[in-house]
DNA sequence: CGAACTGCATTTTTT
DNA sequence: ATGCAGTTCG
C-alpha cells in the first residue's frame, strides 16, 4: 500500500528522478489521489473538485512509472463520451496516445469479454447486442404467446422489470419468489425465463447481459477469471455511485487478485437509482474492501463561494451521506437569484429576457444553461427563446441511431451479419412493401417452430415446399436470395459499397424517394449520414458494435447557443450561468418521487437539486411559478421545499420580480397587471387564462418565506371558509404548517399556500 | 392494407 | 392540450 504522504511518489529506479510534469499543479489531496496506487481507493470527489483530472492523472501516472503495461490497466465508464474524454486527456498527459489499455463503458468492455468466451454462455461470438427497442418487441412477443393481458402488463414495464432483475444481478434462477410473483400475475419467472431462452437462441445479449452473462462467467469459469483478474493489474471506476448490482459483481470479480481498484465517485450525486445504481456500493466501498484508502476531494474549483454555499447547504439537508465540505477561494460572487414568478409563461420570459441581456452584455451563449426537471419542460422556453431570436439546442432528443429509418437499414445489416436475428429479420421483412404480410410470416413462424430454427432459415426451407401461395413464396424466395447475395459480398467488397446496394436493391431507398410524407426527404438525409458514418469502422461487424453500443447524438457543440436540458442531462457539464426553473412541490420534487419512493426518492431529487446548482461557474437562478398549467389545466404550485431549505445567506430574492409579496394576493387591487418593474417592456401574452390572474398584484418588498411562516396561526384551521383570487370562496378540508388543501366551490380541491388565501367567514 | 378514430397516459436515461 | 399507440372500419 502506498504512502499518501508520499508527494509525488518515489519513482522506480528505471523512472526519472524528477516529479513529473504532469503531477504538477494538483492540489495536496488531488496528488494523494492520484499517488495512492496501490490497494483499493476510494476517492470522493465532490462536484467541481477535478475528478476528471486525477482520474487521468492516476492513469498516466501508472502508466508512466511502468507500474503496469497499458493492456494490464482497466478503465470502466458509464457513457462513451466519459470514456472517450478519458482515452484523449489521458493522451495528452503521456504525450503520445496510448494503445492497447482497456478503456471503456461497462457495457462494451463487457461485451468485449463475452465475444473472447462466447461459447462458455451458449452464445456465439457474433451475437447480437439488442437496444431497448428490440428488448421490448421480444417481450412483447411472448406476452402475446404467453397470452398475459397487456393493458395490465405493458411490454415496456415487462421489459423494465427484466431490465431491473438484470441490474440487481438477479438470474432467473437466482430472483426470489415473490418477486416473481408480483410480475405478471404470478407468471413472472416463467417470462423471464422464456425472454432469456429467446435471447439464446436468437445469438442475442441485451444490455443487462452484457454485464450478467459476464458475471456468470467468471463465477463457472474460473480459469477464464483469473486470467482476466491477472491481467488487469490496475482498475479504475469513474462515477462509481451510478453502478448497479451486476456491474458492482462484475468489478469485485476482476479486482479481487490485485485489489487494485480505485472508484470515483460522489454520493451526492447519485441521481439514478430508478435505473437501478446502488448508491449502497459506494457507501459500503470501505466494508467491501477493507483497508482501503479513502481521499476527499473538497476544493472547488468550479462556483463562486455563494453558489457553492447554497448548494452544501441544500445537500446537507439528506441523511446517510459520507459527508464532505467543499470548499474555495472562488470569490462570493452573486449570491444565487431566488425568484417567485406568477406563472409558467412569466417564468420564460423573464428568463429569456434575462439570457438575452446577458448576451447583450458579452456573455457565451454555450456558457448558458437552462436546467429543468422533465423533458416537456422545455417547451416554454423554446417557444420564448424563438420568439426573442435567441439560437438554442435541446440536449438528448432523439438520438440519431434510434430514428426509425436508420433502424430499418440496421436491420437489413444486422439480417446479413447474423442470419439468425429473427427480430431484425421480421421488421424489414415486408418493408418496403412486397406483400409479406401476417399471412405468410404466421406461416413462417410456425414452420420455424417446428423445426425450431430461426426465421430466415425457415423461410428458405418453406420456399421448397407448396405451402405458401406461389405469389408470396416468390417473393419471399427473391428477398432470400438477396439476402444470400449480400452476404456474399461482405467479403468480396468495401462494407460502404455493401450498405448501399443493400440500400437500393431492397427497395429501401425508393420506398422513402417515393414517399409523399413530409419527412421522407429528411429520413433520405440521415441514411445518407448514416453511410457517411460507416467510413471511421473498418468492416460491418465493428459499425454494428458501434450502433449497439455507441448510439449517440453528434451535437455540434461549436455553434454558439444555450443548451436546454434536463438536470439528469447536465450531471458532468458546467456553465457560467445556470437557470433552474420550475423548483415548486410536485414537479421539483416530482410528484411521482413523493408519491412512490418515499425518503429516498425524496433525497434523490435533492441531489439533483443538488446537481443542478453545483453545474453553475458564477450564476445561478431559480425560479418558481405560483401557477402553472399541467396537462392542460392551470393549477397553483407552492414552492420546492428545497427553496426553503437553501441557506438565507446565499440567496438573494430578486425584489423587482417579486410577485410574492409578504401580505399575499388577498385584497390587492382588481387594477391591471403592471407589467412588473424590472422588464417593463415585456407585456403579458398569455391565453385568455392569463388575463384572470390580472388582479394577481405586487406589493414589492417583504419576504415571501416569511409571508408562509407567518401565515400559520392566523385563523386558518380546517373548516374555515376562505377566499382565493383565482379559485374564489371554498373551506379548507386539510392543513399541513403553511400548506392548506382547500375543497373550493367552484374550481374543486387544490393546494395551495396559506398566503394566498384570506379567512371570510 | 391504409386511414381514421378512440382512449390513454404524461420524470428522469445509458448502454 | 397533446401526442401516441392500438384498434377498428372502409
Amino acid at each position: 500500500m502506498s504512502d499518501p504522504s508520499q508527494i509525488p511518489p518515489a519513482p522506480p529506479p528505471s523512472a526519472p528522478a524528477a516529479p513529473a510534469p504532469y503531477l504538477s499543479g494538483l492540489n495536496e489531496t488531488q496528488a494523494q489521489a492520484v499517488a495512492a496506487v496501490d490497494g483499493p481507493v476510494l476517492v470522493l470527489a465532490g462536484a467541481g473538485t477535478g475528478k476528471t483530472r486525477v482520474l487521468t492523472t492516476r492513469l498516466a501516472h501508472i502508466l508512466m512509472q511502468r507500474k503496469a503495461r497499458p493492456w494490464e490497466v482497466l478503465a470502466v465508464t458509464f457513457t462513451n463520451k466519459a470514456a472517450r474524454e478519458m482515452k484523449e486527456r489521458v493522451g495528452n498527459l503521456v504525450g503520445a496516445p496510448v494503445e492497447g489499455w482497456w478503456v471503456g463503458t461497462f457495457h462494451a468492455i463487457g461485451a468485449r469479454i463475452l465475444r473472447a468466451n462466447a461459447e462458455l454462455v451458449g452464445r456465439q461470438p457474433n451475437f447480437t447486442i439488442l437496444d431497448s427497442d428490440d428488448q421490448v418487441r421480444l417481450v412483447k412477443q411472448h406476452l402475446d404467446a404467453l397470452e398475459i393481458d397487456q393493458k395490465r402488463w405493458p411490454p415496456r414495464v415487462v421489459s423494465g422489470a427484466i431490465q431491473r432483475f438484470k441490474d440487481r444481478g438477479l438470474t432467473p434462477e437466482k430472483l426470489p419468489e415473490e418477486e416473481a410473483q408480483s410480475l405478471c400475475d404470478g407468471r413472472g419467472l416463467e417470462i423471464y425465463k422464456a425472454y432469456q431462452d429467446r435471447l439464446e437462441a436468437l445469438n442475442a445479449c441485451d444490455f443487462g447481459d452484457l454485464l450478467l452473462l459476464c458475471v456468470e462467467l467468471f463465477q463457472t469459469a474460473p480459469e477464464v477469471l483469473a486470467k482476466y483478474q491477472r491481467q488487469f493489474r490496475y482498475i479504475m471506476v469513474d462515477e462509481y455511485q451510478d453502478t448497479n448490482v451486476a456491474q458492482y459483481l462484475w468489478l469485485r470479480l476482476l479486482a479481487q487478485a490485485h485489489k487494485n481498484i480505485c472508484c470515483v465517485g460522489d454520493d451526492d450525486q447519485s441521481i439514478y437509482s430508478w435505473r437501478g445504481a446502488e448508491v449502497g456500493n459506494i457507501l459500503r466501498f470501505e466494508k467491501d474492501f477493507p483497508g482501503a484508502t479513502v481521499v476527499r476531494l473538497e476544493r472547488n474549483y468550479r462556483s463562486t463561494s455563494h453558489i457553492l454555499a447554497a448548494a452544501s447547504g441544500l445537500i446537507a439537508h439528506n441523511d446517510g451521506r459520507l459527508g464532505k465540505t467543499l470548499w474555495t477561494e472562488e470569490n462570493d460572487g452573486d449570491p444565487v437569484v431566488v425568484r417567485g414568478v406568477w406563472d409558467g409563461d412569466e417564468e420564460a420570459r423573464v428568463i429569456g429576457d434575462e439570457i438575452e441581456s446577458l448576451h447583450r452584455g458579452g456573455h457565451k451563449l454555450n456558457e448558458i444553461a437552462v436546467l429543468v426537471r422533465a423533458g416537456f419542460q422545455t417547451r416554454e422556453f423554446e417557444e420564448r427563446l424563438i420568439t426573442l431570436g435567441v439560437p438554442y439546442r435541446v440536449v438528448g432528443g432523439q438520438r440519431f441511431y434510434e430514428r426509425q429509418e436508420i433502424r430499418d437499414a440496421i436491420a437489413y445489416l444486422r439480417v446479413i451479419a447474423q442470419p439468425a436475428d429473427d427480430l431484425a429479420f421480421e421488421r424489414i421483412v415486408n418493408l418496403p412493401k412486397r406483400g409479406l404480410g401476417d399471412a405468410t410470416m404466421q406461416a413462417v413462424h410456425l414452420h420455424a417452430r417446428a423445426r425450431g430454427l430461426p426465421l430466415v432459415a425457415a423461410a428458405r426451407e418453406i420456399c421448397g415446399t407448396d405451402e405458401l401461395k406461389p405469389k408470396a413464396r416468390q417473393t419471399l424466395t427473391q428477398l432470400i436470395g438477396d439476402f444470400d447475395r449480400w452476404r456474399g459480398l461482405v467479403s468480396v467488397t468495401d462494407h460502404i459499397d455493401v450498405v448501399k446496394t443493400v440500400l437500393d436493391e431492397s427497395g429501401y431507398t425508393d420506398m422513402w424517394r417515393e414517399s409523399k410524407a413530409p419527412e421522407a426527404q429528411g429520413r433520405l438525409e440521415n441514411l445518407k449520414e448514416m453511410v457517411v458514418a460507416l467510413e471511421d469502422f473498418d468492416n460491418l461487424a465493428g459499425f454494428l458494435e458501434h450502433v449497439s453500443l455507441v448510439m449517440e447524438n453528434e451535437e455540434n457543440a461549436t455553434d454558439d447557443k444555450v443548451s436546454l436540458m434536463t438536470l439528469h442531462g447536465a450531471k458532468g457539464l458546467e456553465f457560467e450561468t445556470v437557470f433552474l426553473p420550475g423548483w415548486e412541490e410536485g414537479l421539483f420534487p416530482h410528484q411521482r418521487a413523493l408519491d412512490e419512493g418515499g425518503l429516498a426518492a425524496l433525497e434523490e431529487e435533492r441531489r439533483l437539486a443538488y446537481v443542478g446548482l453545483t453545474r453553475a461557474r458564477k450564476r445561478a437562478a431559480i425560479s418558481f411559478a405560483a401557477n402553472r398549467r399541467v396537462y392542460g389545466q392551470w393549477q397553483t404550485a407552492l414552492p420546492s421545499r428545497f427553496v426553503e431549505e437553501l441557506p438565507g445567506d446565499n440567496i438573494s430574492r430578486q425584489q423587482e420580480q417579486g410577485l410574492y409579496a409578504g401580505s399575499g394576493y388577498g385584497g390587492l387591487g382588481n387594477g391591471g397587471y403592471d407589467g412588473g418593474t424590472a422588464f417593463p417592456g415585456a407585456l403579458r401574452r398569455g391565453g385568455p387564462r392569463a388575463s384572470r390572474f390580472a388582479g394577481g398584484g405586487n406589493a414589492g418588498g417583504g419576504d415571501w418565506r416569511a409571508a408562509a411562516r407567518d401565515s400559520t396561526g392566523d385563523g386558518l384551521t380546517v373548516g374555515t371558509r376562505v377566499f382565493h383570487q383565482k379559485f374564489g370562496y371554498g373551506r379548507i378540508k386539510a392543513k399541513d404548517g403553511d400548506k392548506l388543501e382547500i375543497d373550493f366551490e367552484k374550481a374543486g380541491t387544490k393546494k395551495v399556500m396559506g398566503s394566498f388565501v384570506e379567512s371570510v367567514s
